[in-house]
DNA sequence: ATGCATGCAAACTTTTTGCAGATCA
DNA sequence: TGATCTGCAAAAAGTTTGCATGCAT
């Protein structure tokens, strides 16, 4: 918790911004949320803790916050938006159900591996990566 | 060309939907188009083919598209969207440099083999991927 | 004290939807 | 013929912005 904070507030600094109540209170959320979420569900829990505070401040401070790496963006195929928490850790890569809307972490090392080597040989400096894979998880197959 | 008309229509079939002239028109300007494109220029190219072609029926035939298989989606960070025709050939996974925008195709079968193997350790049954990794391209970054 | 950040509300962008009429099978 | 599709316009959803005030440095 307080490395997030830290980690925060240092980049903060760094882009010459400031590190406000507003921000802090939406890190220590973060924090507690750990898996992904929707803006409006996290616009609706901040509310609960402060009725003041206002859908733009989520949306700014999620925009910073995701430049600055410290969340990640999570397309899913019919347009939903999520993000997840990612302070200093690895980026993710997901693997989505169409059928239960399910959303599982890419366990394998090898995935990244490989394309961070891609990434060396053409010559492309990354800093962000966003892999998705949508179908039927085991569970729904069954059903299916 | 043909092609594209014959598996959209052998498509819509199967879901038990019309090709209508709409769709005709649409695939023909897709098959133009190959590379990535944004909605809204797609539909300015339809109106002037067509003054009185609808925003509303490019939304819904892409839709129609994109659970075909036909057209993939790229988001990219700043939240655009942008899609990509694909007429029966493989998905593509993209490259895009956050500075000058230009979007490079991951050409490496690995990528794909390695994300297939994964899905089947998983028992995943995948039907779409959408892979984008973000950055500074070799150009941006001398200019840098 | 100064200037950046916030809250509010309005604006904007993008996408969806209801309806009446046209169209495809 | 009859159900589906289209165009239109309005609505909905999601996000951004201008402005006055408040707060961090």
């Amino acid at each position: 918790m307080k490395r997030a904070h830290k980690l925060v507030s240092e980049y903060m600094e760094k882009v010459g911004s400031r590190y406000t109540m507003q921000k802090k209170a939406i890190v220590d959320e973060l924090c507690k949320v750990k898996t992904h979420f929707e803006v409006d569900d996290f616009i609706v829990k901040m509310h609960q803790k402060d009725n003041d505070f206002s859908r733009a401040t989520v949306y700014r401070v999620i925009k910073q916050l995701l430049e600055g790496g410290f969340l990640q963006k999570i397309n899913t195929k019919d347009g939903k938006v999520f993000y997840e928490q990612n302070f200093g850790d690895k980026l993710h890569d997901h693997i989505i159900c169409n059928n239960c809307g399910r959303i599982q972490e890419i366990k394998d090392d090898l995935v990244g591996d490989l394309l961070d080597k891609y990434c060396l040989k053409i010559n492309f400096e990354a800093d962000y990566r966003s892999l998705h894979i949508y179908g039927l998880c085991d569970k729904c197959q069954k059903k299916a």
